[in-house]
DNA sequence: ACTTTCTTTCTTTTT
DNA sequence: GAAAGAAAGT
């Protein structure tokens, strides 16, 4: 063991400086024996910091070499503040760290061993988008019914058993639209390795077997690391964290830090339930909790404290300062979106005069479409701001099919890049060929690309052209550094040429050119990747590790880093973000727009009491974004999908402590009676009589009910009559129980019909026409 | 084979 | 209200 360290590492006594200004907890969190430990680490509260200065003292006080490390993160940029803030503390070379995200590292391992994970040399990762269309080409081909088994639900179901760890022998199918679902994932993981790509989860997945599966690779990797640190393990889903525990089976420590109250991506597959997990199985007696919060003001963590405390099944923690109260939390009710919008418009206008620093007040809401308002008054009133979110570099039309040539030249067997730019730009190339194309390849089960020269005709002397086009770049570009194989790529490819006609196409242009420059950054930096490089090297040298081509590692770094959001540092703007956005960010001052009931908590959230409860997480982790001031605003109408909504106010408004709020605007009777209402839980929705119309919440069978009964979207203008009576948005209507209200939409016809009615104090009640016994009035 | 028009569907998102 | 996909027109 002791010969994995460096010579020049001598165990020494950690200098205080290291440790200095750490609060208590903090200091047992970095200094804890190297056993499994859990850090409750709450908003605001040094998270980063005890993560990093742990990895620093174990290094310094020769605990472990750097070599001997891991550190996990869910995103790049995460990863990338480690570094930055690890070679801060220490003056070590975190090159060839294994610090980075769980892909990135997974990415890493199966290059290494890619013979062993039964993959080819150059194989290529498919992102969200790549897989989807990989996803319906094989639907297509199977003659799959895709309004049966949409793309995106046979993508959901397949990246949802990855997670899990599961294979397609390995899922349950218990009835016969399950039993096709499998079947598509098997015919799909078939499809990827004959192309030679791999999905996201797929590169978990294939790491995880690689490490079951391996004996010798398994132990080399446990003995090698020594002390495996993971950020946010409330994001972790099951196969994470079982790759985690597999790695840390040689007795290395696993130190997870997280916050149960901040999952917010149980949506998309992260596990709460492995932080309790994890303390049960392994750290029951080091699980350390920091509740000091240096980043709030007293009345904007009395809010966050009272509301969590909604939610059930916490592991419990309650964030202090020893700031005092500071300001209380402004709430505005606006009549409508735009006027909401006006005023936050005054608000910013008064801060920035007061002094604050544009890129210090963020405008935070629920969904991106939000946005728009917003950003149309910040635009008129000619403040400077930028959106977070949207398109990202790598993620451009131009750029994608540009890399898609890049991909082919590596290997021409990636169908989804084939089919992406075979005819882009146009060579003649119809759908009536490529169909040709495809079933030639699907009887003799080979690419796209091998079936080239049996595709009879015209159309088969274009796709010959077209193949002979990859194969000339490849040969052509042959030995060239990087940043000159895109460039000719680009030009030989026919893009630029073609963005040169196009209209609005010298962005695209522009975007290609930069393109190349970020292959020239690549290289430069540390030698294409060399974190990469480095990290293989050093890996089983005995096995002799190829180091995967410039391109390779350059097209591998577009798949996991999608590139920056268009949001540039630097230039003080207003900072527009959705709450998960938001997540992990700090500022002065926060708007919390569209606090309203349908979109905050999201309409399709509050039927179940978890789809609630991260809701209540998602505001949670919003107010805790605030420095000093925080601002809550809701609308009475708001528009959305082209229509006008008329909202009540969120729930999660009268679930922070009234003294700790101050009222711009009169609170109305309205918004009084919610708190006297009490308990909002299941009798928001109205009881079972009045819903009984239509059907149960299908848990296991979620789509049962879209078929066609109802539309939940169509709101009539004309009315809907109902056992004889017609009822009409903006109507006065009376309800024995809840008293009189106001319909505020209508939703499907005949007996199916359900309406909104907003009954004020009460709240908004959605029932069936023809079930509640609802009168005009 | 390519272009235009209609229809549909809308959370949140990293890798 | 916008983007994407399908259907229909040139």
């Amino acid at each position: 063991m002791l010969d994995c360290l460096p010579h020049s590492l001598i165990p020494s006594i950690a200098p205080m400086s290291l440790l200095d200004n750490l609060n208590p907890p903090q200091h047992a969190a970095v200094t804890i024996e190297p056993r499994h430990a859990l850090v409750l680490a709450g908003a605001g509260s040094g998270k980063t910091r005890v993560l990093t200065t742990r990895m620093a003292w174990l290094i310094q006080t020769g605990q472990v070499s750097p070599h001997g490390l891991m550190a996990v993160t869910f995103t790049n940029k995460a990863a990338r503040e480690m570094l930055t803030r690890i070679s801060a503390l220490l003056p070590i070379n975190t090159r060839g760290m294994w610090i980075g995200t769980f892909h990135g590292l997974c990415n890493r391992m199966l290059r290494a061993h890619y013979r062993d994970a039964g993959l080819p040399q150059t194989f290529q990762i498919l992102d969200t988008a790549d897989q989807l269309s990989a996803i319906k080409r094989l639907l297509k081909g199977a003659g799959v019914d895709d309004e049966k088994y949409p793309p995106r639900q046979v993508q959901h179901f397949i990246n949802a058993a990855k997670e899990e760890g599961l294979r397609h022998t390995e899922v349950e199918a218990y009835d016969s639209f399950n039993r096709q679902m499998v079947e598509l994932y098997g015919m799909y993981d078939a499809q990827c390795q004959r192309e030679g790509v791999v999905d996201f989860p797929e590169l978990l997945l294939r790491c995880y077997e690689l490490l079951t599966h391996n004996a010798p690779i398994r132990e080399h990797y446990q003995h090698r690391f020594r002390h495996i640190l993971v950020d946010e393990f409330q994001d972790t889903n099951r196969l994470q964290y079982r790759w985690l525990k597999l790695l840390a089976g040689g007795g290395a420590a696993l130190f997870a830090v997280g916050d149960d109250d901040q999952s917010i991506y149980a949506f998309r597959g992260a596990n709460v339930g492995n932080m309790a997990e994890f303390e049960r199985e392994y750290a029951h007696e080091r699980v350390i909790r920091l509740e000091q919060n240096y980043r709030s003001h007293g009345h904007i963590l009395d809010a966050a404290n009272t509301l969590i405390r909604n939610n059930s099944g916490r592991l419990g923690k309650n964030l202090w300062t020893d700031q005092g109260h500071g300001e209380p939390i402004r709430v505005y009710e606006a009549l409508s979106d735009a006027q909401e919008a006006q005023w936050v418009i005054e608000e910013i206008r008064s801060l920035v005069g007061e002094g604050r620093l544009r890129r210090e007040i963020a405008i935070l809401y629920r969904s991106n479409a939000q946005s728009r308002v917003l950003e149309h008054a910040l635009f008129s009133s000619g403040i400077p701001y930028k959106v977070y979110g949207g398109l990202r570099f790598f993620e451009r039309q131009e750029v994608k099919h540009a890399l898609a040539y890049l991909r082919l030249m590596e290997n021409p067997h990636d169908d989804t890049a084939w089919m992406r730019v075979v005819n882009f730009p146009a060579r003649g190339i119809g759908a009536r060929t490529l169909e040709q194309q495809a079933d030639i390849a699907r009887l003799h089960n080979c690419s796209l690309y091998s079936a080239v020269s049996q595709v009879p005709g015209r159309g088969g002397n274009n796709l010959a052209q077209f193949a002979s086009l990859v194969d000339r770049m490849r040969f052509e570009t042959q030995n060239l550094p990087l940043h000159e194989i895109v460039d000719h790529v680009i030009e030989a490819s026919g893009l630029i040429q073609h963005y040169l006609q196009e209209k609005e196409g010298a962005e695209r242009i522009e975007n290609l050119r930069e393109l190349v420059n970020a292959a020239a950054a690549f290289a430069a930096e540390d030698g294409y990747g060399l974190a990469d490089a480095g990290a293989l090297a050093q890996t089983l040298p005995e096995s002799g590790v190829e180091l995967p081509s410039p391109l390779a590692a350059f097209l591998s770094h577009a798949a996991l880093e999608a590139g920056d959001n268009q949001a540039s540092e630097g230039q003080d703007a207003v900072q527009l973000m959705t709450v998960h956005a938001a997540k992990g960010l700090e500022f002065e001052a926060v708007f919390i727009t569209g606090l309203e009931e349908g979109l905050f908590p999201h309409e399709n959230s509050v039927l179940e009491q978890s789809g609630l409860e991260e809701e209540r997480r998602l505001m949670y982790v919003a107010v805790t974004r605030a420095r000093e001031r925080l601002y809550l605003s809701f609308s009475q109408t708001r528009m959305l999908h082209g229509q006008t909504r008329y909202n009540m106010q969120s729930r999660f408004l009268s679930e922070v402590p009234e003294e700790s709020l101050k009222w711009l605007t009169p609170r109305n009777g309205r918004a009084k009676a919610v708190d006297t209402a009490g308990g909002w839980g299941h009798a928001a929705w109205g009881d079972e009589s009045e819903r009984g119309g239509f059907s149960r919440p299908a848990k296991d069978a979620p789509y049962v009910g879209s078929s066609e009964g109802y539309s939940s979207r169509r709101t009539s203008d004309a009315g809907v009559e109902v056992n004889g009576r017609t009822f009409k948005v903006g109507q006065s209507v009376a309800h024995p129980k809840f008293g009189e209200g106001v319909i505020v939409s209508l939703m499907g016809s005949g007996q199916d019909a359900q309406v909104q009615v907003n009954f004020g104090g009460v709240g908004t009640k959605t029932l069936a026409l023809a079930m509640a016994k609802l009168d005009p009035v």
